[in-house]
DNA sequence: AGTCGTGGTCAATAATTTATTCTTGATTCA
DNA sequence: TGAATCAAGAATAAATTATTGACCACGACT
């Protein structure tokens, strides 16, 4: 995988140095030939040892191994590029809107991926299926996701309940149970309220598996199970999109995880039981 | 130039202690990674200063410079073939959910853009940015999508109301003036309700947008504008799941193409409102 | 507040890798 | 034969990279 990709993905839960060097790495991959990792630690006034532990840190052998390893991403980009670039300027330039988003969702799944290893994602799969009740929360954008997920796991046959309302939600939890799930969507895990719910979840025996971007935060921090999305773009009404995208990847994939034998046959009644309750009302 | 081609280039020229360094270099190209001067030269049994001097005669600046450009040159190489190879045989078969899942995604996306052409989604946002009130409704997994994009018009200042109950919603717009813009979720637009309503708004003269799968419904044939969705798989659990997909991004189009100036404005305002609802909140 | 632990940074230094120098030996040509 | 040239290797210098240990900042817990 590119380490571009991968140096962008992990960029937001960096340090105030590390994130210089991502960055600095980002901006000017193409240049990084030239530069030793003394040069980018005296360009970046920072010290040597730190550009080798952001190599090691990111899984390289080395600060040399990082930069072959951009070496060769850099060279299939602008690989790339040519054959676009060839396929003349007016058809890059007409690109519609829908393609150059779906780009940019397909750039933040990529991340994503890098950050939800397979094993944690069944792992997940199988921890909401043992469940006695799972209990969605989520405030705004979060709220939706977590409404329509609880509506998907509600069709597999695990009892589900979805809250908007965090007080409300306090009050249900009190009878949580061991064998209970939690999930709490929440973009920036800095919602106290949401917090304190987890914890208390917890107290009650009640696993959390909390649902965040990928950045260090709180409710990640106390959650039994983590989901990370990592999404970016400068324009701000560009990014929720990517976000939601993302991270609808993401619960798509527990969701398909969760559809084997038993709860796939009571997914399909379900299916045929609502589509009963469509088809008199012609 | 590549590196490859030049020391094929000038193998012919070359002391038998260099050849044996070309020929080791053009048939193990992949591999230099791995390699410092030193392990060449063990393993060619030769002097690893014989190593940098052919590197240096060859133009590099050393070594590392070398093997740096080879990486380059094995990218762009491997790149064209990585793309075709990906397709077939196991590799296919191991790729991971959450792989072959986005690209069915993606099929999905390309398939409603096709029949979604630019101009007519441009005038779907100019409709809803001029718009008085805009409502929008939908039952199930269509009420959820309904529902987050009334929140999103919501945030770039056009009056929205959402409503999950077409009962409820029928009282609301008997109060449908000119103006008014009424959009309707429905997949398979064969919701009598939905129909019906759809009909009362627009004898109230306000505008109707259709948002259905890409079938000849009753519902979309009496809307002044469809926005339509494609999305297949055989199997009945990841279906719904390609719909809601390619449903988004559609959706999310509209969004963006109604982000211009003003509206903009509204939103960066609205969201700075949201985080300053959230921040005092720890 | 106290302090324990953690994580991150840097300076110093060890280890490794690379580049240069110098010597040797082989070859050529006057 | 002997001077000149050049490739190659050994030794070594130089550079780059990797590790260590000390220090500080911050949050958690008492």
């Amino acid at each position: 995988m590119s380490p571009l990709v991968k140096i962008r993905a992990e960029r937001d839960q960096m340090s105030a140095i590390e994130r210089r060097i991502a960055d600095f790495m980002l901006d000017n991959a193409h240049l990084l030939r030239d530069y030793s990792s003394q040069q980018l630690a005296d360009a970046l006034q920072i010290s040597q040892s730190s550009v080798v532990k952001f190599s090691q840190k990111l899984g390289f052998k080395g600060y040399p191994d990082l930069k072959y390893s951009v070496g060769e991403a850099v060279a299939r980009a602008s690989d790339g590029q040519v054959k676009t670039a060839a396929r003349s300027t007016r058809a890059a330039a007409r690109e519609s809107l829908a393609e150059t988003l779906w780009q940019s969702k397909s750039r933040a799944e990529e991340e994503t991926r890098l950050i939800n290893d397979a094993e944690k994602l069944s792992e997940i799969a199988s921890m909401l299926g043992r469940a006695g009740r799972v209990f969605c929360i989520g405030l705004g954008d979060d709220g939706s996701a977590a409404q329509a997920f609880a509506q998907r796991l509600a069709l597999l046959g695990t009892l589900t309940v979805h809250h908007a309302d965090p007080v409300r939600m306090t009050a249900t939890s009190s009878s949580a149970e061991r064998g209970d799930v939690l999930m709490v969507f929440s973009e920036q895990g800095q919602q106290a309220a949401l917090n304190q719910l987890s914890r208390q979840f917890r107290e009650r025996h009640g696993k959390v598996i909390s649902v965040t971007r990928h950045t260090s935060n709180p409710l990640r921090a106390h959650a039994d199970a983590t989901l990370l999305v990592s999404a970016h773009d400068e324009r701000s009404h560009i990014q929720p999109l990517l976000y939601q995208s993302a991270l609808q990847h993401l619960l798509d994939q527990v969701f398909v995880l969760m559809c084997d034998g038993d709860r796939l046959e009571q997914l399909n009644t379900n299916l045929e039981h609502i589509e009963h309750l469509l088809d008199p009302k012609l």
